[in-house]
DNA sequence: GCAAATGTCGCCGTTTGA
DNA sequence: CGGATCAAACGGCGACAT
């Protein structure tokens, strides 16, 4: 048994995707940059080997930004803001297209160095990590340090660091000396560091659980703490008032999790303009059955297999829906779930023009095991056994 | 008029099977 | 066989995250 206090780090590169943008364009650097927007252009080579990049004012569509630089920022530009909101604060940045790709590549060179100095590493999506450095020998701060090196050698990259004794803790601190950080903080610390901060700052507390906070007083963390049990539960509901009492002290006991397996594979698209249900049905029925085949193909390329298949829709007044419907048995089979997201989309009322389509496979099985479901020559949905024998 | 893509999780009401 | 009960699965949906 070991009561020592773990020592989790929480790693986050700096401005990832801008940041891997510069190492191939540094001409760019110190100006705003934005990466994001659908299609737009390529920096187009010019005569003399320099290049003509596009402009935010250029754009047209209705992209989001996915990242900026830092001096986008200081001009207003975060992520998530429509680009054509951006192009209006800041006309003269420039724009660049997502390069899934190269982000993925740099993404496994940073673990790939972490994890030879520490391999207890728990997978956050493409720019961030946690660290479970207990079990290593050596000073936390050099330790850190060593890693921070190890970034920028492998990748020309930064990041920040955060390590507390949990991940709540570290999450937050990561973000305390941005960019290029490192900051380490124990419990003794929470007063001064962690209760000035505003409530969502917590990961786990987003703009719903923010604004309601808000109405009722609560604009920071060391209020949060000191906030009225009653006044949560009866707010919030028992489980998630327990969780916001517990994490405005910085208690957090979950584990580093080094291996998990993913829950759904999904497609989805955003068209140029609303589509309507039935005049472009056509168009709509083509991206249908598209997305169907990308979740076919993905599930088969990773080696899944999907019994639950879903849809999502998007109206043009940003509402959304979902259905659900779950086979009989798994399936990798673009025809099988084009099927079962046709019977999905039945469901549906189809009132308004659409914005979005979306596919998903869930309750997904490995395909190395036995019985996937495939087409049926005459086109019906399989059955089960159970079902058939209820005929 | 404008707001991406992909994924996880929790809650809740309903259905289903034992 | 009807009814009561309970757990698991399902389906919808919202919140949140990167």
């Amino acid at each position: 048994m070991n009561i020592l206090p773990r020592r989790i780090a929480h790693l986050d590169m700096d401005a990832f995707y801008a940041s891997v943008e510069l190492l191939r364009y540094p001409e760019l650097r110190g100006l705003p940059v934005v990466i994001g927007g659908r299609r737009c252009d390529q920096p187009e080579l010019l005569a003399d080997g320099s290049r003509r990049f596009a402009r935010l004012r250029d754009y047209v569509g209705r992209g989001v930004v996915t990242t900026s630089t830092y001096e986008a920022r200081a001009l207003g530009v975060f992520s998530g803001m429509g680009v054509m909101k951006a192009a209006q604060l800041a006309p003269e940045a420039i724009l660049l297209p997502v390069d899934f790709d190269a982000y993925r590549r740099y993404s496994r060179l940073f673990k790939a160095a972490v994890a030879e100095i520490a391999p207890e590493i728990e997978d956050r999506g493409i720019d961030e990590i946690y660290i479970d450095l207990s079990g290593l020998p050596g000073d936390t701060l050099e330790l850190a340090q060593r890693i921070k090196q190890a970034v920028k050698d492998a990748t020309g990259l930064s990041c920040s660091i955060g390590i507390s004794p949990n991940k709540l803790l570290s999450k937050i601190c990561s973000d305390l000396e941005k960019p290029d950080g490192l900051t380490l903080l124990d419990e003794s610390d929470i007063p001064q560091r962690i209760w000035p901060l505003p409530v969502r700052k917590i990961n786990g507390i987003g703009p719903k659980a923010g604004e309601k906070l808000a109405a009722l007083g609560i604009a920071t963390i060391g209020q949060l703490a000191n906030a009225e049990p009653a006044l949560l539960q009866d707010n919030f509901g028992r489980s998630y008032a327990e969780w916001l009492h517990e994490a405005s002290h910085g208690i957090d006991q979950r584990p580093v999790v080094t291996h998990s397996e993913p829950k759904s594979i999904s497609r989805e698209t955003t068209f140029e303009r609303d589509l309507h249900p039935r005049r472009d049905r056509a168009a709509l029925s083509a991206v249908f059955t598209a997305l169907c085949s990308q979740v076919a193909a993905d599930l088969q390329r990773k080696g899944y297999l999907g019994r639950t298949i879903g849809i999502k829709l998007r109206f043009e007044d940003f509402r959304t829906v979902t259905r659900d419907l779950t086979l009989p048995g798994p399936t990798a089979d673009p025809a099988v779930i084009r099927r079962a997201a046709g019977e999905c989309l039945r469901r549906v009322p189809l009132e308004q023009k659409l914005r979005l389509l979306g596919v998903r496979a869930s309750a997904l099985s490995s395909s190395s095991a036995p019985q996937a479901i495939t087409a049926s020559p005459q086109g019906e949905l399989p059955l089960s056994a159970t079902a058939r024998c209820q005929r």
